[in-house]
DNA sequence: GCCGCTACTTAGGAAACCCTCA
DNA sequence: TGAGGGTTTCCTAAGTAGCGGC
């Protein structure tokens, strides 16, 4: 089967940002430990097998009998009975709605009256109690097990209360016809804080004379000062476009001074920063503890909302603060002014009964309006692109929570059907038709190679990046032989922030042939895909199967493949660290996949050695605990009492824990140098179906804090609540 | 079918936090 | 107890994709 997946280890050496010196570029070493070697060759042809599996072997969930509402996208669509069932619902949540504005409102109330730190949203729906209660024994257990175990123990950490009962909203019904909410009740966003004036003493030099700049010239200069030591600063562009705006603070006065950056003296400006966040490292404890306590107060007055009766987590409740905008790659706008955002400038969302955000005194929103078939609290349009900024809730929130769920629930109705799509674009290779030839083979690069779909961007506003459809004839080089494999294709191009990819490819003779007919008579600068885009693409995409899109191709097939490659990697035997490192490599293959990078950390080879010589001297103690047993062996044959039996006994013990500590370490060591450029976070959190990690830990008594972190337990609880041991993407 | 606009997800880096170990 | 370093959280840029109007 062509499904394969090119899972090249090339797309990880190459992958650096364009122009980002501090990337190292060498090749991802070959690593010394053993075993690894074996592991990606498992690793590589596993992924050769991927599509194989890829058939429904109808596996019935349980986890599905408890869905009483699936993918949104396909109910549209079902018979009548489900939609007068539907308007049942409907007419019982109208009711219902009026009910929980009623309790919202008495529940913001009663946070406001009393301060209530310890909310505890209201349960809407249980679970039947056995149920639950087994679920509590359970989660205590894993708790008690797992790290939390010293968090209890020791009672050095706060144990923070969590409340008790969770709502679980993935046992309630979705709302339909595009509202995402009843009621809406929020604070309104958190502005940065005005601007403070530098102290006198610190100076601005230009060409080497004092200059005191006035209040708007120098807030923007700050900016300048404060990313002094910043790559950025020596970018032409970055340079250019600041200056540009800077002298547009100026008076006239400093307009006509200032003409020329590098006769711009910052360091003191910087010094006077750097020596700032010096201060505020070394803190006292209390002042420290004083800065948390105003951070934590206004987290629970602007950090969470009230949306239908429920308390939700606000994501990002912080306005941006105005300063130099940071595009990555070469963007051509990079530098430039970000102008602090006002409360004239922000468009308020919330339901009409609420009570709305008020404005801060003198001052008034842009626009206070009740839009419940959008989930954004807030918005403001930013003057670098024109584009639109929100505030939205938190990960954990119903409304995402929801949305992502039925992002895997799309990616795996693509599994059951992916066998005919594929079958369907390969025949449409051999099309008459240019477009749908052009379309068949993209199709195939998006299945194969997790591309991006690639929307088109406006020239000169962006950096030049792109995905698919966007692939320019310079992108690829084609080779009949290469390496000894036939119809290879290199591909070599700037995807999204600007991160290179790099993969050779052998394809079939028939894609092959395709893209030379699609290069022929173009320049290097023209659109491979020239009858091709975006929407042509999820169009057809849609015909195939509802609620289609390219983008669906990469959630399926990194979801498969963590599947498919826990299943392989996986040993029985193993004990939880060697799991562990198995689920990393699992992980690690999807974060190849989707070409996910990083910089190598910047303490990582000095990291590396630290780790290293803490094997050795474990070796040593190793060595030096075997010599221990040996001799109290010898001295046990001699004696043959029971003082000395008990000391080989003892030494023996000795051994093996110092064996595990010593295995411990090797693991992650290995663990570590794999991962030096790839990261592991982005497909975790947004491409691999939560429930398969979730299964995958209850069958093997991982503990799920081993995998998920607290943040992202609280956004996979959806996940952890309704999967079990034998859960099927 | 193209364009502009909007809403939302995905992304890597920086900053903050916190644990470990000397 | 404090430095060092790993982990988590925050920040916001950069994508995808749908919709409506022409």
């Amino acid at each position: 089967m062509s499904g394969d997946h090119f899972l090249n280890e090339n797309q990880i050496d190459c992958g650096s940002r364009v122009n980002d010196s501090h990337k190292h570029k060498e090749k991802y070493k070959e690593h010394k430990h053993k075993d690894h070697k074996k592991d990606k060759e498992r690793e590589k042809s596993k992924h050769n097998n991927d599509y194989k599996d890829s058939s429904d072997k109808k596996h019935r969930d349980k986890e599905k009998e408890k869905m009483r509402h699936k993918d949104g996208s396909t109910d549209k669509h079902k018979d009548k009975h489900k939609e007068s069932g539907k308007r049942k619902r409907l007419n019982l949540r109208m009711v219902k709605s009026k009910r929980r504005r009623k309790m919202a409102l008495a529940a913001l109330c009663m946070e406001r009256d009393e301060d209530d730190v310890d909310f505890k949203p209201k349960k809407i729906k249980t679970e039947d109690d056995k149920k639950a209660k087994k679920r509590k024994l359970e989660d205590s257990k894993t708790k008690t097990k797992g790290k939390n175990k010293k968090e209890v123990a020791d009672g050095k950490k706060k144990p923070k209360k969590e409340p008790e009962e969770k709502w679980k909203w993935w046992e309630e019904e979705r709302y339909t016809d595009g509202v995402k909410w009843k009621f809406l009740e929020h604070k309104g966003p958190v502005f940065a804080p005005p601007y403070e004036p530098l102290p006198s003493r610190v100076k601005f030099y230009y060409d080497g004379k004092h200059m005191k700049l006035s209040p708007e010239a120098e807030e923007v200069a700050t900016f300048f000062a404060k990313m002094l030591e910043h790559e950025y600063t020596t970018k032409d562009i970055f340079r250019k476009n600041f200056f540009k705006d800077w002298r547009k603070e100026m008076n006239a006065e400093e307009k006509s001074i200032i003409t020329d950056l590098k006769k711009c003296d910052f360091t003191e400006m910087a010094e006077y920063f750097k020596a700032q966040s010096e201060a505020r490292k070394a803190m006292s404890k209390e002042e420290k503890l004083k800065i948390k306590e105003e951070n934590e107060r206004l987290l629970q007055e602007y950090g969470f909302c009230i949306m239908d009766n429920h308390k939700e987590r606000i994501a990002n409740f912080r306005i941006e603060p105005p300063g130099l905008f940071r595009g990555r790659g070469d963007h051509p706008k990079m530098g430039m002014l970000k102008r602090r955002i006002r409360p004239q400038d922000i468009i308020v969302n919330c339901s009409k009964d609420s009570k709305h955000p008020v404005p801060p005194p003198g001052t008034k929103w842009k626009e206070v309006r009740h839009d419940n078939k959008v989930t954004w609290l807030v918005s403001w349009t930013e003057n670098i692109q024109g584009s639109i900024k929100y505030i939205m809730l938190n990960p954990s929130s119903r409304i995402k929570g929801e949305k992502d769920w039925q992002k895997y629930e799309t990616a795996r109705r693509l599994k059951k059907c992916v066998d005919r799509i594929r079958n369907q674009y390969r025949e449409d290779w051999k099309s008459k038709e240019m477009r749908i030839r052009q379309r068949a083979v993209a199709l195939y690069f998006i299945d194969k190679l997790a591309l991006r779909a690639g929307n088109e961007k406006e020239e000169g506003e962006t950096a030049d990046t792109v995905g698919c459809c966007s692939l320019r004839v310079e992108h690829i080089k084609l080779y009949p032989e290469k390496d000894g494999q036939e119809y290879v294709v290199e591909f070599d191009f700037l995807g999204k922030d600007s991160i290179r990819y790099y993969n050779q490819v052998p394809v079939e003779k028939r894609v092959f042939k395709n893209l030379q007919l699609f290069m022929e008579n173009k320049e290097s600068d023209d659109d491979l895909f020239d009858r091709l885009n975006t929407s042509v693409l999820n169009k057809h995409l849609q015909e195939l199967m509802d609620g289609l899109t390219a983008k669906v191709f990469r959630t399926y097939n990194a979801s498969i493949t963590l599947q498919q490659q826990l299943k392989e990697l996986t040993t029985a035997d193993d004990n939880i660290p060697a799991k562990i490192l198995s689920y990393n490599r699992a992980n690690r293959a999807v974060a190849i996949l989707c070409n996910h990078q990083r910089a190598p950390p910047k303490t990582f080879e000095k990291s590396m050695q630290n780790l290293q010589t803490k094997i050795d001297a474990k070796k040593d103690q190793l060595s030096d605990a075997k010599r221990e047993l040996k001799s109290a062996k010898a001295d046990a044959k001699v004696r043959k009492d029971e003082k000395t039996k008990k000391a080989v006994e003892t030494k023996k013990k000795a051994v093996q824990r110092i064996e595990e500590q010593l295995m411990k370490l090797e693991v992650q060591a290995t663990d570590r140098e794999e991962n030096k450029q790839i990261a592991l976070g982005t497909s975790k959190l947004n491409y691999l179906d939560p429930r398969i990690s979730v299964a995958w830990c209850k069958k093997w008594g991982i503990p799920i804090e081993k995998i998920y972190n607290k943040t992202q337990r609280e956004k996979f609880a959806w996940a952890i609540d309704m999967a079990d041991d034998d859960y099927e993407f």
